[in-house]
DNA sequence: TTAAAATTGTTGACCAATCAACTATATATC
DNA sequence: GATATATAGTTGATTGGTCAACAATTTTAA
């Protein structure tokens, strides 16, 4: 087999892995908690900011467009579970936090979260999940 | 650091590799050949295939719904990429083969597909690769 | 054999996200 | 200080896919 090739199949390998991967992560989220994978992941990474968080640094954090992030932002704030902040510095800014509701939620979605997190990964050891580590940084 | 935050740094780590993955793939052949992801794979898959694949077989290789590929193939089917096929035994089949068309198209587009990975690739090695493969069947 | 269940594929309604264009604000340059 | 450029965020139109319901056909089982 020509390198290429072989590069090729671990590409496929990692784009199909991934996608069973999101899709039981958001089939336990949607069905147990009602929330959407990005929704989940703007509760956990708010949860884990000490300070309010800008919609742009949200858009990276998740790889999703600024204007994904807006989209995303209308029901979670509907719902009540964030709340943007206006920044007396920079008033472009619109920074966003988690409520009282927000953190509840996710505490609750966590749980679930971290169990199927372990289940995905129960075949792979602590050595292999460090080496995946270090091999995923080296992909650019 | 407990042990299900390591996975779950793991997991956000593949997740945010594979977006990079993707976007990097789609620009790429969107810009030089107006081929999505998908479309591309489709042509990828069919290629290697001898014979005429069903939707069902093609919908599980893309990791879609069958929808999902009804849809994806129209446009291709218009641009006299892809063609029907009926299948004598079973009548619900609709078979999809690759035009003449459609194995040039890929041929032109395999090229920017595999440069491109090689170039995602560079910085990871034959052992690496190998490694990340057997570390990928792991995860359920 | 015939009725029930399973499989293949399509369709309408919908959803989540993108892109391009835009507003508002801030920063840099002259 | 005025003007040009860059940045943060939103909006309308569009895309690429899902889901649920369905038709057509095949397979299973009574």
């Amino acid at each position: 087999m020509i390198m290429s090739e072989f590069t090729s199949k671990c590409l496929i390998a990692l784009l199909s892995c991934n996608s069973k991967l999101i899709k039981k992560l958001e089939q336990n989220l949607s069905s147990l908690h009602g929330l959407g994978l990005n929704e989940f992941f703007t509760l956990y990474h708010l949860s884990q900011s000490p300070l309010p968080v800008s919609r742009i640094t949200l858009a990276e954090t998740l790889a999703l467009t600024p204007s994904g992030v807006t989209r995303l932002l209308i029901p979670m704030d509907k719902l009540g579970y964030v709340t943007k902040q206006k920044n007396q510095r920079d008033a472009r800014l619109s920074l966003i936090k988690l409520t009282k509701a927000g953190k509840q939620r996710f505490q609750e979605s966590n749980i679930t979260y971290q169990s199927t997190v372990e289940e995905l990964f129960k075949n792979v050891s602590k050595k292999d999940k460090e080496n995946l580590l270090s091999i995923i940084t080296k992909i650019v």
